[in-house]
DNA sequence: GGAGCATAATCTAAGCCTTGAACAAAGTCG
DNA sequence: CGACTTTGTTCAAGGCTTAGATTATGCTCC
């Protein structure tokens, strides 16, 4: 049973805090008076906090805005340079290292190029660890500045301090990625799978914005998603909930890559399109053959369709979405086409109640935006105390 | 976005005692001394509120408990009687009213056949109101005393004062049930799929509790289903959440009564089984036709078994919960058996991580759970702010 | 240019809430 | 009967939000 904890009356403030902060960070400069609104705390309440905030360095004044015949309200916002997060994506073929301020600018960048065959652990970590240090010395910042490291990688993610890495694409078992890191760095650490970071960001900042209870369904050479209720992302008993990848949509069908049968994955990814198609391509060459296959009408389209149709309704009825944002390189070319259809074939598979109350569009944010949504999970934990030096990191 | 509510120092107040009701009320009797370490609450704060409880009679003593060589602890327990709840559940045969205590003892009962061909939503809504008037009176509890009535519907109820039910089963569309109810009574009202309220049924008193994630899978003639996050049921953006018996796992498959094709009710349902094993039985029959299924170990078992576990598998990709209960009249009674087989099917196809994150049990309550898990729907606000009279009922 | 007005932000007193610590209550044991 | 143990209550202190009063800062109009 969820338990709620105990509350005590300075946790009032810390959660009015953390709404003030928000309403900050995703509206964007506002007036004092326009933070009562948006919070619906007092002026007093709004003042004092402010205040404090200010004096932190945490907030700053952002311009004056006339008000006809009275005070101009004085904006605040969020100080972009209060502090700085690193996002890091381990992917297929690269470790890719980036420093944003709090607007999520980048600031810096660091590329490391992997062999897509071997996927040492260690040098991932070494990678990972030098590109740290790399984009804290190129973008300018001290370490001290640093809220911390926000870690996407393929594959589930156990919670827990040594952040265990499941991913049977680089033939992890079991990799104790933050454990590793963490010998490294003395950074706050939140390591996730990778989908997730990138689903998030699409939540704060893609088309899933302003939206509470949203699934993204990020669809590359293989299949991801992230589930959002209430705002936040669902992760479940283990730490492995939204596995959309693998949802069965095919009783005993094709075998996918993870051993079962059946999976979308294996149907709707776009190494499975381009195999289903009889297309031979390795990875580098999937983006420009399914272009081809796409310019070519191939029927081989109209069955993923309807599959990808199969797949959002079992979405919906299980989650019954606001929303639900279709991702991932191979999502968005397909989507860019054939929305349309794939609207029509989940609609025809779906009870009309629940249909009607969801939403099905295209995502905006490329595959770099792993990272970017990896560096977010700092963010999600600044917001939530305002603190610096932030509490050590926990795995998420 | 999940937009957190501003607090204020009164709802300190009010969450604490939640807790502590809460504590008391799944926990059982318990003294001040045990409340503080259940709550994390201080001595003086439980002191205080038990103080208040008491005194609004929400709260009875409950005896002395020696404790070696000090005074005493006074025992404290909910108030069994501080209030009683009605629960109703609308079902295809019959339409069941009783009336609880809040230990959930039933303390009457009203039924009222109705012909499986005809649901008149005009006569269920007057047997439900005569059915109210009636428990409460044969219960010897005057109306004031009664904290609100809940009412488990099939199909999904769209929220909102009117609470407009759609149920293919009884060719009801957008039928205002809550309306029409509110018509007759002045209780304090709740409508929610049946499936629901049986889960919650499940997750409170049955093999569900004490989880704080978890997925109650019904199979009794068609299937449905009731998905917990966070302690709480969830229900998505249109609240039709949780609709697990239309969870499509043979795309193109066997037609469903809902018009799609491969849903998981088209194969496992009872009504589906006996279909796909040839056997001709009217709904009076099936549970007899399928003991018999059982016994002549018939291969459609094999298969239902087999599908099954893809549809578990779903569930656990999907959500990784914490436990998963099968319940349901078929549910039950194929679970007896094949208990071993469905987890091993389901193991067959799904990830290691999350299978080993989740347990897959048998629910422990039988349809008549309906009514008492709708009746818990009104239990679930009053432990929520412990007023009464309640606050007007609003529809979930 | 100054008085009056409008709007924004801050200050203040009051009312709740939890807490630790002191205190009262109610037993056991020798 | 007195020492000891454990339970439960009372009280002053410190935090919090709020409504309302007050101060700050600009505009408009004569």
């Amino acid at each position: 049973m969820g338990r709620p904890e105990r509350r005590t009356v300075r946790d009032v403030r810390r959660g009015n805090r953390a709404m003030l902060l928000r309403a900050l960070y995703f509206g964007g400069a506002a007036s004092r008076n326009d933070l009562c609104d948006a919070t619906g705390l007092s002026g007093a309440t709004v003042s004092t906090m402010t205040g404090d905030l200010l004096g932190d360095n945490v907030l700053v004044e952002a311009g004056l805005v006339d008000s006809d015949g009275g005070r101009p309200r004085v904006l605040l916002r969020v100080n972009p340079e209060f502090g700085f997060v690193v996002g890091v994506d381990v992917g297929e073929t690269q470790v890719r290292v980036e420093l944003f301020d709090l607007d999520m600018n980048e600031r810096a960048r660091a590329l490391y190029a992997v062999h897509s065959a071997r996927h040492d652990p260690e040098l991932v970590a070494r990678h990972i660890l030098v590109g740290i240090d790399s984009v804290i010395s190129e973008g300018g910042v001290s370490p001290g500045q640093v809220l911390g490291v926000g870690v996407g990688v393929p594959g589930i993610v156990e919670p827990g301090p040594d952040a265990l890495v499941q991913a049977e694409t680089f033939g992890w078992q079991a990799v104790p990625l933050g454990a590793m890191l963490r010998a490294g760095t003395s950074l706050p650490l939140l390591v996730d799978n990778g989908a997730k970071t990138m689903g998030q960001a699409e939540l704060w900042f893609g088309t899933g914005r302003g939206t509470s209870d949203t699934v993204v369904m990020l669809i590359g050479s293989r299949v991801g998603g992230t589930i959002v209720t209430d705002g936040g992302i669902y992760r479940g008993a283990g730490h492995a909930a939204g596995e959309i990848g693998h949802l069965k949509i095919v009783a005993g069908g094709r075998l996918c890559k993870c051993g079962g049968r059946g999976c979308l994955e294996a149907y709707v990814g776009a190494e499975a399109i381009l195999d289903r198609a009889g297309v031979v391509a390795d990875s580098a060459e999937e983006e420009t053959a399914l272009a081809r296959l796409l310019e070519s009408r191939s029927p081989v389209l109209d069955e993923t369709v309807e599959l990808l149709g199969v797949g959002l309704s079992n979405l919906i009825h299980l989650f019954n979405p606001e929303r639900i944002v279709i991702g991932g390189w191979a999502g968005l070319m397909l989507g860019k086409s054939l929305l349309v259809d794939i609207r029509a074939a989940t609609a025809a598979n779906t009870l009309l109640q629940p249909y009607k109350t969801t939403s099905i569009v295209l995502g905006r944010l490329g595959p770099e935006a792993v990272a970017m949504g990896a560096a977010t999970l700092v963010i999600e934990q600044f917001l939530q105390d305002a603190r610096f030096p932030a509490p050590v990191g926990t795995m998420s």
